[in-house]
DNA sequence: TTGTAGGCGTTATCAG
DNA sequence: CTGATAACGCCTACAA
C-alpha cells in the first residue's frame, strides 16, 4: 500500500536533483534559499520523513545506542535503571537516536554481543560497573564507543557516577555526629564497584572523625537472609549502636529480621540505607537514607556517549548532588 | 581502522560471485553443496558479519521491534514490565531481532511516533492498555503491526493477556467463601483495561455467590493517600470484612494507612492485592494476593509480534496460569 | 548451479 | 549554487 515518498520522489517533482534535496534537508552544502524553501515546503506538504536506515547506511551510523539492563529481578535495582532510561530517552529523542536495550544476566552477554557484532548501534551505555567487568572489557577490546554509569578502575573507561564515596562518607558521619560510633556495614556483591564506594565512604567518615573502623563489623557480600538473621542477632548481642545497609534490599531484610526477632529500630538499634529506592515506603520504619538524581545521571551519561559517537573528546565526570535523607530509623 | 569486511570480499577472495555468498548465508535458491560449506567456512574463519542494516534496507525489514515503556516512576508497576522485557528479550534474540524502547509517559506518545515515524521498527509491542488508547489508536491508524499486552475494546486489536477476570473472580471467591462478603474494593485509573477486569472478576465472584456487589463500597481511581485516609476509616467504620486491593501501591497504602491509624490487619480487616508485584515483602503484614507468569507474558507477545510481522494471521490470546498466593493478611 | 545487474534510500565526491 | 555518479552492503529477479 501507500509507499513511503523518497528523496527521489521529491527530487523527480521539484525538477532537481536528488543531491539538492538532500542538501536541503540536512543543510550541508551550500544551496539558494529559494530553491531550499520549495524543497522544505514540498517535504513539509507531503509530509516526508527520510529513511533514517538509509541514511544511516551511507554514513555508516546507526542512529541508535545500547543501553545494557540488568536481566535480573531485584525489584530494590529497578527504579535506578528506570529513571536512568527515562533520562536518557529524553537525551536521544533530541539527537535523533533511539535505544536498544541489551537485556545482560550475570555473565552472559551474549545479548550484547550480538548487537554489537551486528552493528545495530554506534554506541553503548552500561548501567553499572563491576570489578570484574565482562561487558567493559567486551566493549574496550571491540572498540565501540561507550560510557560506563559507576566507578572503574581501568583509567580507559569513560565513566560518569554519582558520588557515591561523599555521599556515603556524610551520611556515615551523620550517624557518627549523633554519637552512634559503634557502626556495622551491611553490603552486596563485593564485584560491584559501587560496593567498594561505599566501603570507602564509611571508611573515610571514621577516619574524619578519628575513629577506626571495627572490621568485624562490616559483612559484605550478603544476600542471603538465613545469614543476615545471624549477623543481626549478632549485632543486637553486641549492642552496636547501628546498622547501616548499602541497599534498601538489605535494609528490607534487617526490617524484616528485627521485626521477627522483636527487636525495635531505632529503640534497639539504628538503620540507614545508602541508597533509596522507595522500595521501603511501606515498611514498619521509615529509613534514613541517601537520595541521588538518577535520571540526571542517565542524561548525562547519554550526552557524553552523542559526544564520544561525534568523535568528541569525553572526560568522565562524578555528579555532585545528592541528598541525605533523614527517617525515623536513626532518631 | 579494520573495516568488516564484506560479501563482496568474500566473494572475490573465494571466486565466486555476491550471490552466490547471499545464497550460502540465507539458504535461499539453489546452491552446490561444495560451494556453500566452502563459503561457509570462510566466513566461519574470518568470522564476517552481515550488516544487518544494509540487509534491512534491501528487504524493507530493521529487525527491530519498538516496546512500549511507561515513563513514570510507579515502583509497583516496575517488576511487571521488568518481566515483561526479560521475556520478549528471549524470544526477541531467538529471531534476530533487538528491541527499541519507547518511553511513553502519560498522553505524550510523541517518542512512538518518531520511531514509527523513522520507520526504525517493524512492529510495536504496547505494555498495557488503556480504555481511550491513543498509542493503540495511533498505531492502528499507521498500520505498524502491533499486539497489545492487555485486554482491548477494540476487536481489531491484537492483545494477549492474563486471566486478569478469571483471577480476580477467584481470589474473590476464595474470600467471600471464608465468610467474609462485605468486601471492599479500591482501584487505580479506570482508563486502564486492567482496572475494568479486576473489577469484573471482582463483581462475578459475588454473583456466582448468588450475592449482590455493595457499590458503595467500590472506589476507583484511587491514588491519592489522603483520600485512601477517609476510605479506610470509613471502612472500618462501616465494619466491612475485607479490602481488596487492585494493585500493591494501593495495598501498600492501606497498609500504612491501617498501622498509622492503630488498625490491625487482618484482625480489624482482611486485605489482599489482586496483583503482587512483590514490594510489600518488608510490609507489616503479608499480604494474599495473585501471581501471574509476567515473564512468559512477554515472551508469548514477542513471538505473536514475530508471526504478525512475518504475515502470518494472529489471534488474540488469554493466558489461563495465575497463582492466588494466600497470605496473612487474610487469615 | 551460478552470475549479472539493478534496486533499497541516502549521503558523499567531484565536476560543471 | 547545482547535478551526475558512485558509494553504503545486501537482496533478488532474470539470465546464463
Amino acid at each position: 500500500m501507500s509507499n513511503p515518498i523518497t528523496i527521489e520522489d521529491i527530487a523527480a517533482a521539484l525538477g532537481v536533483s536528488k543531491t539538492t534535496v538532500s542538501r536541503a534537508i540536512s543543510g550541508k552544502g551550500r544551496i539558494g534559499e529559494a530553491t531550499r524553501t520549495r524543497v522544505l515546503e514540498y517535504i513539509e506538504k507531503n509530509n516526508y520523513r527520510p529513511n533514517v536506515v538509509a541514511k544511516g547506511l551511507a554514513q555508516r551510523r546507526t542512529y541508535n545506542i545500547a543501553v545494557v539492563w540488568p536481566g535480573d529481578y531485584i525489584i530494590e535495582d529497578l527504579p535506578f535503571f528506570q529513571k536512568c532510561l527515562v533520562g536518557m530517552s529524553e537525551v536521544t529523542s533530541g539527537y535523533g537516536y533511539d535505544i536498544i536495550v541489551s537485556v545482560v544476566a550475570g555473565d552472559d552477554i551474549s545479548s550484547l554481543k550480538r548487537i554489537i557484532e551486528n552493528r545495530k548501534v554506534d554506541g553503548v551505555i552500561l548501567t553499572r560497573t563491576l570489578v570484574d567487568d565482562k561487558p567493559a572489557d567486551y566493549l574496550l577490546e571491540s572498540g565501540v564507543p561507550f560510557v560506563a554509569i559507576g566507578d572503574s578502575l581501568n583509567e580507559q573507561i569513560i565513566t560518569v557516577d554519582n558520588d557515591i564515596f561523599d555521599a556515603c562518607r556524610e551520611l556515615t558521619s551523620i550517624i557518627i555526629g549523633k554519637g552512634h560510633t559503634k557502626l556495622a556495614l551491611i553490603g552486596g556483591s563485593s564485584n560491584h564497584m559501587v560496593t567498594r564506594n561505599r566501603y570507602g565512604g564509611f571508611v573515610a567518615a571514621f577516619e574524619k572523625a578519628g575513629k577506626k573502623v571495627d572490621e568485624s563489623l562490616i559483612f559484605l557480600d550478603q544476600g542471603n537472609e538465613q545469614k543476615l538473621i545471624e549477623i543481626v542477632k549478632h549485632l543486637v548481642a553486641e549492642k552496636v549502636d547501628g546498622v547501616i545497609c548499602m541497599d534498601d534490599k538489605l535494609a528490607g531484610h534487617v526490617i524484616g529480621i528485627c521485626r521477627y526477632s522483636n527487636i525495635k529500630i531505632p529503640r534497639d538499634i539504628k538503620l540507614a540505607s545508602f541508597c533509596n529506592s522507595n522500595t521501603l515506603e511501606n515498611a514498619a520504619v521509615s529509613v534514613t537514607s541517601l537520595n541521588f538524581d538518577d535520571r540526571n545521571l542517565g542524561a548525562v551519561a547519554t550526552r557524553m556517549l552523542m559526544e564520544l559517537i561525534d568523535g568528541e573528546s569525553v572526560k568522565s565526570r562524578k555528579l555532585k548532588n545528592y541528598e541525605v535523607i533523614m527517617k525515623e530509623s536513626t532518631k
